[in-house]
DNA sequence: GGCCAACCGTCCGAAACGGACGGTCCGAAG
DNA sequence: CTTCGGACCGTCCGTTTCGGACGGTTGGCC
């Protein structure tokens, strides 16, 4: 049995929730979706599915006809799987990766002033991100979908606190 | 000139920080710092200051003696380096890694009985890490490291949103 | 002197990364 | 009818990251 890692569980979700789909409708799918809170290089969409044709997790057909895409669908295995992972405990803390927050740890060897600067840059990013949020948030406001919206509440969440966090900072500096 | 990464400031910046270092001083200063907000894996805090020492970034000595450790310590072209990046504007978005948030995501899949249980676990794991936090705050509140512990503030932010989130959902869930 | 726990460092295979590259398809403009 | 540009689609490859296994050292305590 192959090892699975959340890249692959990440693949299996997707074409679980989309049905049948090619590396590049994932790639486009993962892109205004679970990219925002997971990074994806896109190389990975052509190779991870791969893996998990080869594992018996996922089905292959290739178009007969011109470009002769790829289209993987996801089979029995592959869904139970997906379930156990599901199902299965999660202890693993998130993890960030926020260069803004290493600078500002690091703002000690440097002048105060660019603290500001970082500060603003932050508020202005995080403004932007939060509009994005709430305009998907408008924009799908079905019920088909409305489960795996719910997602976006905790980004949203996590974008306003940064942005609070933020502003009071530039406040703060404030000559 | 050598490219410089992310993972090169942290070092350089930890370097600058806490004066000259082994690195096993910076894997333990990494491990209740900085760790918590990048993640680090050891393995890199002794190959990355080689590098840099070859760039003439950091500079290296040797004990004399016993396990004749190296020590490293910042250069002039070092903390130019740092300073010149601290300064830069900072044009990424912060990145998440969270497992938690990707299996809500796929939750469609399963069954709901499974999102409470998540949500659950993390409520747990998130007023675990916000007590480690106000404990470090308490435990460091002192001038001398008052300006690292800025970032302590966006963490715990960071926390109580993730777990405002997660227990309205476990709220939400309840039969 | 022996033993254990913390200390310290290296190594290596496997992923992840990301960006350059190259081809294909289709509609619109000339 | 031809050309052209832009979206579409996929591969490749060198570099970094990752993480965990492994192994040696040191000092204090029994």
């Amino acid at each position: 049995m192959v090892r699975l890692s959340t890249t692959s569980y990440v693949v299996l979700g997707m074409v679980a929730l989309r049905g049948p789909s090619t590396p590049y409708d994932l790639k486009r799918a993962v892109g205004h979706s679970v990219g925002y809170f997971w990074h994806f290089p896109h190389a990975q969409l052509y190779s991870e599915p791969k893996r998990l044709t080869a594992a018996g997790l996922l089905e292959v057909s290739t178009e007969e006809t011109g470009r002769r895409r790829t289209t993987y669908s996801i089979s029995e295995s592959g869904l139970a799987a997906l379930r156990k992972w599901l199902a299965e405990p999660t202890h693993e803390h998130f993890q960030m990766r926020d260069v803004a927050e290493l600078k500002l740890f690091f703002n000690e060897v440097d002048d105060s002033r660019h603290v500001r600067e970082l500060a603003l840059e932050q508020v202005a990013a995080h403004e932007k991100r939060i509009a994005e949020y709430e305009d998907m948030q408008r924009r799908f406001d079905q019920p088909a979908v409305a489960r795996r919206m719910i997602t976006l509440r905790l980004g949203l969440e996590m974008e306003h606190a940064a942005l609070r966090f933020w502003r009071s900072l530039a406040e703060e500096t404030e000559d």
